[in-house]
DNA sequence: CTCCAGGTTCCGG
DNA sequence: CCGGAACATGGA
């Protein structure tokens, strides 16, 4: 068995933080352990206090990329605002980390995303690996890869409306071809700044300005992105803005770029968390 | 049955 | 810039 030095780090508390959507808890073993893959890499993971424990050699490095934990978390707890509406969301966040997830597998998955449950993009996220994601094995379970762009630009829209992605269909589709095509290139948005990151990544269809923020936040490693989605937008009405009539979309932009500091994105998905479990 | 979910896009003020 | 409406699906 292997082990990684893992402090301020929950891994439960993060892969069920709704960032990606397709790990699945594995008790065999009598363990409490989570299954899924880094890239094309199977994992098995299990948290044992302050260390990451697995068995497949040659996986620490993905593993310490992927989950992040060569975050400051002390700098980043230190640069929140002394908010107490933020400091009571932290209380129960405490080791929940943004991830480090492969571009176009988080950009696809937030693309299917729109107006569903985490629990259905997650049975979404399954079946389109299962349908055409490249196969892994683990042991005695088969695991799969998120298909490339390419293999979901050759799919129809009927075989993906087949994974249950309704009107999202379409988007995906579009998207992958857009990437195939090499009319946007994913990587080459790492290298530009979060404006320009985020105005090309809106040239695909069904990105819009929260589905960028999201892939800017949790594969681009943008951690000042503040996605704001429905429950994002209630807590920020509902305990920010409270007994103020007529808040437009703009001012709560505004006030969260400002407000929530260098590492917006942490706060954002702590409040996030907090909203949808309390 | 009704309500709602990690939205985007298009259209008329 | 702002508010409305259409767009699919399934769990609560």
């Amino acid at each position: 068995m292997k082990k990684i030095p893992a402090t301020d780090f929950d891994l439960a508390l993060t892969l069920a933080s709704g960032q990606a959507f397709h790990w699945v808890a594995d008790r065999s073993a009598g363990g409490n352990g989570y299954l899924g893959v880094i890239g094309e890499q199977p994992v098995r993971l299990e948290q044992k206090g302050d260390l990451l424990v697995f068995a497949t050699p040659g996986r620490e490095a993905p593993i310490r990329n992927y989950f992040a934990l060569d975050h400051p978390m002390a700098e980043i707890y230190a640069s929140f605002p002394d908010d107490p509406i933020l400091q009571e969301a932290c209380r129960g966040c405490r080791g929940m980390r943004i991830l480090r997830q492969p571009k176009w597998e988080c950009l696809a998955t937030f693309i299917t995303s729109s107006m569903k449950q985490v629990t259905h993009i997650s049975q979404m996220s399954h079946a389109i690996r299962g349908k055409f994601g490249s196969p892994v094995s683990f042991g005695e379970d088969l695991l799969y890869a998120y298909p490339s762009p390419e293999r979901l630009a050759a799919a129809t829209e009927e075989e993906l409306r087949d994974c249950k992605l309704g009107y999202r269909a379409k988007n995906l589709l579009g998207t992958a071809r857009m990437i195939a095509e090499g009319i946007v290139d994913l990587e080459a948005i790492a290298n530009m700044d979060d404006d320009a990151a985020r105005a090309e990544l809106c040239r695909l269809p069904g990105v819009g300005e929260k589905v960028a923020n999201c892939a800017l936040l949790f594969a681009y490693e943008r951690l000042r992105s503040f996605p704001i989605d429905v429950w994002i937008e209630r807590v920020l009405r509902e305990r920010y803005f409270s007994r103020k009539r007529k808040v437009t979309v703009k001012r709560l932009k505004d006030f969260c770029a400002d407000h929530f500091g260098p590492y917006g994105g942490y706060a954002q998905q702590y409040l996030f968390h907090h909203a949808r479990t309390s």
